[in-house]
DNA sequence: GTCTATAGCAGGATAGAC
DNA sequence: GTCTATCCTGCTATAGAC
């Protein structure tokens, strides 16, 4: 028998994370209110706290998650035997998981500042971590006398900007495919390490 | 006779907008109330409408100024003679005043999306403007073959991210100085752009 | 030019019916 | 699990006294 109204769970809490993401993504996370999210995903306000205890922990998640999938996503790619290879492999994973997941990394430039401390710190750790993982390609790379950087840290906080930049203009069906950008940024990322 | 209240337009405009910049920048333009602006600067919150429109109007003015005074300071940089001179010149004007104006600079990478549809397009207007100055010298420098870059509109673009991340770690009094790191972006850039 | 006061509305979150 | 109704708070912007 259909109803109009009923008990969905499995699929209201996936679809209000997705409705909140799209729309904090698009307007902002202070300037999005629960109705209109609820209202995106067909629901009434009140019916989002069965979900999430409050707005800040719904954005948490949001940003959380994508961190997460972030890190595990890189830790399952193959690594590469020397270390330029595994270099080539960060840049071209860090551009295609971005531009797959542009809305969920745009939230998490642009939103930290709306969590709390204790939310903002576990956020931060997770950046932190992926960052290391670039930064030891480099220090490796330095090492075996592949690459030559004047700082690794710099070069680490250098090379992610700029990968990350691409989502800022980054246009699906535009001047360049999406392996056309990543070989044009690889050979920019490999000519500025010196390799 | 002093008095608790009176006249201070002369004074209270620009109090105005440097606590609007500063409490955007920390909170976010959504996140901030014309109540808290007014208590930042000391007057109650109706005085403000004498300075400005709404609210809108505020941050559009923060960012129009910060984008024109951008691109003023850029032309009264003296020009290198050489492609490469002036390509340095424009990695170290852009780190040092970016660092300068960190403030501003936040605010028009996160609030665009705050603006109108009329007033968007015209700071729209006054980054392509100012990206078109970075693009000219790749493409002078890569005319007289002094450099090498698979795509002058995508090196544009990846020089820039690269070097406004600057402002996302640096602080002063850190563990280098702003010339040490504007020293280590240009090696990185040189490098990069293949010259 | 600034103040106090307030209109008019929207926000987050909760209570209790179904 | 969802809805309707509502509490309480805070917001932008304006009116009118000083």
């Amino acid at each position: 028998m259909a109803r109009k109204t009923g008990s969905h769970s499995e699929i209201t809490g996936p679809r209000i994370r997705a409705e909140a993401s799209r729309l904090f993504a698009r307007h902002g996370f202070a300037a999005v209110s629960m109705r209109q999210i609820a209202a995106a995903v067909g629901v009434q306000a009140g019916a989002l706290y069965l979900y999430t205890p409050d707005k800040e922990a719904l954005l948490f998640d949001l940003l959380k998650t994508h961190m997460e999938e972030l890190l595990a996503a890189w830790h399952t790619e193959p690594k590469g035997a020397e270390p330029l290879e595994a270099l080539e492999r960060f840049v071209r994973f860090h551009i295609g998981f971005n531009l797959m997941r542009s809305e969920a990394v745009f939230l998490s430039y642009m939103e930290l500042r709306n969590l709390s401390e204790a939310n903002f710190a576990v956020i931060e750790g997770l950046r932190r971590a992926y960052e290391t993982e670039l930064e030891e390609i480099l220090k490796a790379g330095q090492a075996a006398g592949a690459l030559s950087v004047p700082d690794t840290k710099l070069a680490t906080m250098a090379i992610i900007a700029m990968l990350t930049g691409v989502n800022t203009w980054y246009r699906e069906g535009g001047r360049l495919s999406r392996d056309t950008v990543e070989t044009i940024y690889w050979d920019m990322v490999r000519k500025a390490v010196g390799a």
